[in-house]
DNA sequence: TTCAGTAAATGCGACACACG
DNA sequence: CGTGTGTCGCATTTACTGAA
């Protein structure tokens, strides 16, 4: 059996070489099915589910216990992740509806880090780099371009650099994106529009389209067995009104309380992920 | 170009606090 | 006293820097 860690540090080695290339395609799904099949073998626990309409489970092997992962959007078959490939390349636009392509990403993510968790101690870095492979690619293959990760900021007593995750520019008089990639964001959220905000007054505000990407925002009581989301939507609605505006929020695994900030004012558009490759190209407009 | 040493960034469990 | 929120700090990895 291939060993998923291999694949990764393959991945990590040729990742940022030409980000939107159907070589790290490849690298990607192979970790995804080397994790796949680690975990076929691994013994599954079912969690209290604290959120009202999701089922939590999670792996287990040893003492050791994974984050939770969400029954519905985690799928077995591997022959998604194949279907999903070929709809991306046949079609720029894929004939697949959105709720499957946020599975089938949800299951890639989740598969490598439940293999993580339970091969390692302690380790929240690789997951995290993991994540932004994967969605950093997507955004780039879906765009066509490849992502700078860090901007010029320019003012007339200094010349720094604002580390970002992924900038994407797709040229003269066509949008750029400032994408964000994290696995939970929780209250450093801050952060994300802080940066868009710097990116408004350096640039122009509307110039660069805010898009962060996030994966769940879950948390797991390992001594009881019980899964939470932690989410603070009113400081999210302050932030949208005062600080900048962000363009979209896409989630994964959509907290229920932030999917509700789609119906209330200030307008704050939170969405699952896979209604990004339908859309990405009127988000400008 | 390679490599060692250092600094920064990561996500999440542990914690603190307010409230009914 | 349990429950829900929000904040802090840690182990680890990755990115950066400068020397050979």
């Amino acid at each position: 059996m291939a060993d998923p860690l291999k694949a990764y540090q393959e991945l990590q080695k040729n990742f940022l070489a030409d980000v939107k290339s159907e070589r790290n395609q490849v690298l990607l799904g192979n970790v995804y099915e080397a994790s796949i099949a680690y975990l076929a073998k691994a013994q599954t626990k079912p969690l209290r589910s604290l959120v009202p309409g999701k089922a939590y489970f999670a792996f287990t092997s040893g003492r050791k216990l994974s984050r939770a992962v969400n029954q519905r959007l985690f799928v077995r078959e591997t022959d998604e992740w194949k279907a999903f490939r070929k709809a991306v390349t046949a079609k720029r636009v894929p004939d697949m509806d959105a709720d499957r392509i946020t599975r089938i990403i949800y299951t890639v993510a989740a598969s490598f880090f439940c293999f993580v968790d339970l091969t390692k101690e302690g380790d929240q870095k690789t997951p995290g780099t993991f994540f932004e492979y994967l969605i950093g690619h997507l955004f780039a293959w879906r765009l066509g371009v490849n992502p700078k990760t860090r901007l010029p900021v320019l003012n007339l007593d200094m010349e720094a650099t604002l580390p970002t995750d992924f900038v994407f520019d797709l040229g003269p008089d066509r949008a750029k994106f400032h994408l964000p990639v994290k696995v939970s964001t929780r209250e450093r959220v801050i952060q994300v529009w802080a940066h868009q905000r710097v990116l408004n007054g350096v640039y122009g505000t509307g110039r660069f389209l805010g898009t962060p990407v996030i994966l769940t925002e879950t948390k797991t009581d390992k001594k009881k067995g019980e899964v939470i989301e932690i989410c603070l939507p009113d400081q999210w609605r302050i932030y949208q009104m005062h600080i900048a505006q962000l363009k979209r929020i896409y989630y994964l695994d959509l907290p229920a309380s932030y999917a509700r900030l789609n119906e209330v004012f200030p307008p704050l558009s939170v969405k699952p992920f896979g209604h990004f490759f339908a859309e990405a190209d009127t988000l400008p407009t």
